[in-house]
DNA sequence: GCCAACGTTGGC
DNA sequence: GCCAACGTTGGC
């Protein structure tokens, strides 16, 4: 069942590896996902991640964490360059260039919100009780969001 | 800085 | 295929 409504997600960045100031200084330009070295984070950029999904934009390993905007896919996923190369950190000697194991996308800045919302108002929000970000030990950086618990977080931000 | 949760690796 | 050791994430 195919549908024109743009999938939703969560994103997490450190904001001192790459801020939602970083993604928004960058001019609209697009900017690239890199660096994910997780299986299951890779199938949702390569089966679900399409151009013009919409993405919370949630910081991570912050005082405090939170989500701070919205961001949205620019290009879907096309190999990772940074696997390849020796001198990255992110180098996997394992990866053929004929069939990348990992993957990348483009993003770009859409709309701060109003209020940034911290990681523990969602915590304590009641009707984000099955949101994935609030569980106990969930690390992966790309997410899911239900429409309803994007409503909500978007509800809390003033938009 | 600590440490719980979780994913990956590698010996067997 | 099991599982201990290790590395990483990320809240606190």
């Amino acid at each position: 069942m195919p549908t024109n409504s743009p999938q939703l997600w969560l994103v997490k960045s450190e904001p001192d590896a790459f801020s939602w100031q970083d993604l928004v200084d960058s001019k609209g330009k697009r900017t690239h996902w890199d660096g994910i070295r997780n299986y299951q984070v890779r199938n949702f950029m390569r089966d679900d991640i399409k151009k013009g999904d919409l993405l919370l934009y949630y910081h991570s390993n912050a005082k405090p964490p939170g989500v701070v905007g919205i961001a949205e896919v620019v290009k879907e996923s096309y190999p990772d360059h940074t696997q390849f190369d020796p001198k990255e950190k992110k180098f996997d000697p394992k990866s053929k260039q004929d069939s990348p194991t990992w993957l990348m996308f483009d993003l770009k800045a859409k709309r701060k919100l109003k209020k940034f919302v911290p990681l523990q108002d969602l915590k304590d929000n009641d009707k984000l009780a099955e949101m994935l970000v609030v569980q106990k030990g969930q690390r992966l950086s790309i997410q899911p969001v239900e429409q309803k618990d994007w409503d909500e977080v978007l509800r809390m931000g003033g938009l």
